[in-house]
DNA sequence: GGTTTCACG
DNA sequence: ACGTACGTGAAACCC
């Protein structure tokens, strides 16, 4: 059976540049709309396997529709040059591909594609149509698949006439009708003034078509009539510009579009151009890197033996770029390889590699004691896995002077792929392989040959001499240079050590609170099963659905791409409806007790310590936070009693000690308060008032004493909102409110929070105007979407811009006072051990006759890590678990 | 490997 | 008019 994709090429081209980063080749060459493309031409193929293939193209400016219309697609914002210097890129792709292109003058890609479906349509063949815009849904028909594409370009929705009547309830003739009176502003087409998608679907599914609502006008009620009758020839004409014009004289033999693959060598020079690195690899088309005539820089890679080590230290000096090799993603568990570390004496760069056994034995001394020894300075990339890894080899490593990963994690904390052969790409340096090229990854992982082994080591160490003085530069440059030296690199260590102590789990209390869990679910399931009638996978959403909204017939609201959603909104709803569905909610929020907490974590204890050490990473959030994995102990349950119990199994490591948290209260507002210097907030906060009350008070305009709990519940979903970057649909989901009603409270709360609007206002025109919004300590981050066209991107992009700040700063300030802690505990001569970070809480364990000193000192230190124009303040409390330390 | 759900701040 | 609250990690399904 034959198979025609046809692609909309215009629209996939400005759907691939705005999803995309703009993404440039060394020359400067914008290249991210071509990649895009390239992406989802590679997967059409792969997945659809076509026969027959297309790309259709507006040609020109002007079409015939501007002569009916000479506003037509007026108002639009003309086509960036980042974005139309790479249409020519695009068409160079297409002959590679051999893909036939087609545009016409006078003509848009739409009517090409129009009359071409028409034809397959005639003709009965199978046609997928892929575009980013909804109008070509009036094609759908029994040959024709529509395909959409949603968020980003590699997925696409695909819609046949049966799913546009099931999501729309109209037959594809009838989106035109839609168009027709709800309009286009991105093609400024009218439609009627005031009808949105919700109210044109309405009349569409009363009268039918335009022409039935405008007759019917008289049956409408109120402002809708008037506007209907006002703008009948608005609406006429609209319809007509939406229709796509399907009778263009062109060719439309079938066999013109024949697809028999793609030219490999074009294709596979056109990439090297573009610096298509992964698709050159994933195609396998050769090494990724071109390289000009010069042959890669020459490296000695010397493997140090226990004959030579002595020697050869000698000649390491003062200061070397040095890295640690470990194969696995848990630096507690990962196995070392070696390290390596580069010299470079003027005339030859080498390296020197010492395998994980040498550095071990007796010969490795000289080497041990130079890694821990604080006068020799180190520069790494990675310092905190390698402290992990080498201490679990009973090796310390101190002097640390410069972290090439956090220095580029620093510069642009949303950067996806901060690798070392990453980064020296993004720099401009000469390249390293990865580890993957030359490890292989999953069942294919092989450890080299020793000697390819230690050349690439060699490489990374040398790659790293290289990066550190760049990177040292750019963070001068950003001014980020002593948020880097000052707090996160002393942070890095401080981390390690935490994490090397872990923390002590009373294994056995698990487990008995896992049967306890087992057997409670066990009678859940089995009532379960009996009200549904049928036993099935509880677990599987796709099994629920069916059984929930097939078997069971309740009414289905929400879906997800795949099915019905069946998440706890959706379930809380239904639970009045059926028994079965409380049961299932139940069911679920004790099974994920039980695997995740539970059997999570007893998977993770140490069974010779009967300790858990969790790896905070400091380079994964983009606001600047932590985040914490093997396991993720800042995700431990403490909102519902029966999960909260799990912190009952967190004790202390020592008989006779304590566990100690102190959590800052309110400290994202507080910071609010601060970098806003709203006076109202700030007062609040001077006076250490309860902050949702007070909001309440101001919101609804009452006295203390008139503020009832539901008041301060929504008060305290308006702060909320105010951190995330408030919208009013955000907040009337959240309190399951009408918008207009949450656009009411966010007016309200404006109204008497001045200094916060201003302060919103301006920060998203800073992001506008720099690119980027920083924190107080100078925390950066780039924002490029805040000034994209579409409406999704720039709003998740302002969002981001009020609360990165806000989330970012609060983050800085609990680092500093980690950093702060470490040093006072050290200074102190304290016993007591900093051993888990939660965001906005600390976590020690506290020997008994300490205990005073710290209920003192660590709220302190908390308070005292930043002045900020309102009080810090941190809350204190202890006990024999963490449970109970609350 | 992607999707869904849910735990935390 | 558009349609999401900000930031994470882990487990279970299912292809």
């Amino acid at each position: 059976m034959d198979k025609l994709i046809i692609i909309d090429g215009n629209s996939i081209a400005n759907r691939a540049f705005y999803a995309l980063p703009l993404l440039s080749n060394s020359s400067g060459l914008h290249t991210n709309a071509v990649y895009g493309f390239t992406t989802m031409l590679l997967k059409l193929i792969e997945e659809e396997k076509p026969t027959h293939f297309l790309v259709a193209f507006d040609a020109g400016k002007i079409t015939f529709r501007h002569k009916e219309y000479t506003e037509y697609k007026g108002g639009r914002a003309k086509t960036p040059s980042e974005l139309s210097e790479q249409f020519p890129l695009i068409k160079e792709l297409l002959k590679a591909f051999k893909i036939p292109q087609f545009e016409l003058t006078g003509y848009e890609a739409d009517d090409i594609i129009g009359t071409l479906t028409k034809a397959a349509d005639e003709k009965g063949e199978k046609v997928l149509l892929v575009s980013g815009d909804k109008d070509m849904l009036q094609l759908a028909s029994e040959h024709v698949t529509v395909a959409i594409t949603r968020k980003g370009i590699s997925e696409v929705d695909l819609y046949n006439p049966a799913e546009i009547k099931e999501k729309y309830g109209l037959t594809p003739a009838q989106i035109i009708d839609l168009k027709g009176l709800m309009g286009d502003t991105s093609d400024n087409i009218p439609g009627i003034p005031g009808v949105g998608e919700k109210t044109a679907l309405k009349m569409l599914h009363e009268f039918g078509t335009v022409e039935e609502v405008l007759a019917n006008a008289a049956s409408l009620k109120g402002k809708m009539k008037e506007k209907v009758e006002e703008h009948a020839q608005s609406a006429m004409m609209s319809k007509e510009l939406a229709t796509i014009f399907r009778e263009v004289p062109m060719e439309t033999e079938w066999d013109v579009f024949r697809y028999d693959g793609f030219d490999g060598q074009a294709l596979s020079s056109m990439f090297r151009k573009l610096e298509f690195k992964s698709l050159l690899e994933k195609m396998d088309f050769g090494p990724s890197v071109v390289e000009e005539g010069q042959a890669v820089e020459s490296l000695e890679a010397v493997v140090v033996t226990e004959n030579n080590m002595e020697e050869l230290i000698g000649k390491i000096g003062d200061n070397a770029a040095i890295h640690v090799e470990a194969i696995g993603e848990n630096p507690h568990q990962a196995v070392m390889v070696g390290v390596v570390w580069f010299t470079f004496d003027g005339e030859t760069n080498t390296s020197y590699f010492v395998p994980i056994a040498l550095l071990k034995s007796e010969a490795g001394e000289p080497l041990r004691t130079w890694l821990s020894d604080d006068t020799k300075k180190k520069q790494l990339f990675d310092q905190h896995r390698a402290q992990l890894v080498l201490a679990w080899q009973g090796v310390q490593l101190r002097g640390v002077d410069f972290d090439a990963l956090l220095a580029a994690y620093l510069l642009d904390p949303t950067e996806s792929n901060l690798s070392l052969s990453g980064l020296t790409g993004k720099y401009g340096l000469p390249g390293v392989k990865t580890d993957e090229e030359v490890f292989g990854k999953g069942a294919k992982f092989r450890m080299p040959e020793l000697e390819a082994l230690s050349d690439h080591l060699g490489r990374k160490a040398m790659a790293i001499a290289r990066i550190v003085p760049v990177l040292r530069e750019e963070l001068e440059k950003s001014e980020m240079h002593s948020l880097f030296y000052e707090l996160e690199l002393p942070l890095a260590g401080v981390l390690a050590e935490m994490e090397l102590r872990g923390i002590a789990l009373d294994a056995e209390g698990l487990k008995a609170f896992g049967v306890e869990l087992a057997s409670k679910l066990d009678a859940i399931m089995t009532r379960i099963y009996n009200l549904a009638g049928v036993e099935f996978n509880i677990n599987s959403p796709k099994q629920l659905g069916e059984i929930l909204f097939e078997k069971l017939g309740l009414p289905a609201w929400k879906k997800t791409k795949t099915g019905y959603s069946t998440d706890a909104e959706v379930l809380e709803r239904l639970a009045p409806h059926h028994e079965v569905v409380g049961e299932i909610l139940n069911y679920r929020s004790l099974a994920k007790l039980q695997s995740t907490y539970v059997e999570g974590l007893l998977k993770e204890v140490r069974p010779e310590t009967g300790k858990v050490h969790t790896y905070y990473r400091q380079t994964i959030a983009a606001t600047g936070r932590l985040s914490s994995q093997f396991p993720n102990l800042q995700n431990i349950p403490i909102r519902l009693e029966e999960g909260r119990k799990i912190r009952k199994v967190f004790v202390p490591s020592e008989p006779g000690w304590y566990m100690l948290a102190a959590d800052y209260s309110q400290i994202e507002l507080r910071v609010l308060a601060h970098i806003s210097q709203d006076d109202n907030l700030k007062e609040a906060f001077l006076q250490n008032m309860d902050i949702h009350t007070k909001t309440a008070m101001d919101v609804f305009g009452v006295e203390e004493s008139a503020v009832d709990a539901n008041m301060r519940r929504q008060a305290k979903a308006v702060n909320f909102g105010i951190v995330y970057g408030i919208s009013d649909y955000g907040l009337s989901q959240n309190l399951d409110i009408t918008r207009r009603d949450a656009a009411q409270f966010i007016e309200q709360y404006f109204a008497v929070f001045q200094g916060v609007r201003k302060y919103m206002d301006e920060i998203v025109k800073d992001a506008r105007r720099d690119g980027y919004v920083t924190t107080l300590l100078q925390r950066r981050r780039y924002l490029p979407e805040i000034t994209a066209s579409n409406f999704n991107l720039r709003s998740f992009a302002e969002r981001t811009a009020m609360n990165t700040p806000i989330q970012g700063t609060a983050a800085d300030i609990i680092k500093l006072a980690m950093v702060q802690m470490a040093d006072r505990l050290k200074q102190d001569g304290l016993k007591s051990r900093m051993l888990l970070q939660v965001h906005d809480e600390l976590v020690f364990e506290v020997p008994e006759e300490e205990l005073e000193t710290m209920r003192r000192v660590v709220p302190e230190v908390m308070a005292g890590a930043l002045k900020l124009d309102v009080p810090l303040s941190a809350d204190v409390d202890f006990g024999l678990t963490w449970y109970d330390a609350k």
